[in-house]
DNA sequence: TTAATATATAATGATTTGCTTATATATGCA
DNA sequence: TGCATATATAAGCAAATCATTATATATTAA
């Protein structure tokens, strides 16, 4: 199998991206679980436009997806991106931030639709 | 042996710093040369202000570290760096930039002093 | 000591970024 | 249908970023 090479333009475009800690975040819990909006509003105690702004970012540069369910949009990794490995690469060296999500459960604010 | 973790808002921080093409080129050129700052101004085409104020943030976060030899300052990979490995297993996923080196030395303009 | 070379720093300005506020769109439910 | 909830988008603004120009510092060589 052939180790697909990341060009420098993208690497650096990417690199960027995940230079923000609110992004970074989102981007190491999306790396176990879906996450709707809603929720990261909650974790990030940000405002649903910010946060709504850093994910479209993610999404226009391929790293996750959107995939609506019912009221809630929920988003993930987008694995199929010819960058997934590069950007796994990294993940795999952060602290998991499980106890984001688990403080979110105790509040009670985890979407578990469908 | 212990597997440090790179904490949130370092690894944010120096993934914005590799956030550049400028700056992601000369880590991934550091990797295995050291250089000096008019190399980079040779190789990237830029004004000398502007490389050195590249190795300034870079160096400002530790990445890299300098050496004065004689007329020249050098640049390097800072190994001692906590977060060393971190930058190393990103660059390990780039493509080497050998060609750049190469074309430097055609032009004779390689510095090879000491 | 003077001139040339290599580098750093300071000041300025244009662009980008990330937030806020306001508004639009889409879904679910009464 | 009408209202509440979830999300996206647009506009505006302050802060950060990156290049440029000008200048300062350090080393080498004449």
């Amino acid at each position: 199998m052939l180790k697909t090479e990341i060009d420098m333009d993208k690497a650096a475009i990417i690199l960027k991206l995940l230079g923000d800690k609110t992004r970074l975040t989102m981007v190491k819990l999306l790396e176990n679980h879906d996450c709707c909006v809603c929720e990261f509003v909650e974790i990030f105690n940000a405002s649903q436009p910010s946060i709504s702004q850093h994910l479209r970012k993610l999404r226009d540069v391929g790293v996750v997806k959107e995939e609506r369910k019912g009221q809630w949009i929920f988003y993930s990794i987008n694995k199929n991106n010819d960058y997934y490995p590069f950007v796994e690469q990294i993940l795999k060296q952060l602290p998991d931030q499980e106890d984001k999500l688990k403080a979110l459960e105790e509040k009670g604010a985890r979407i578990t639709c469908c």
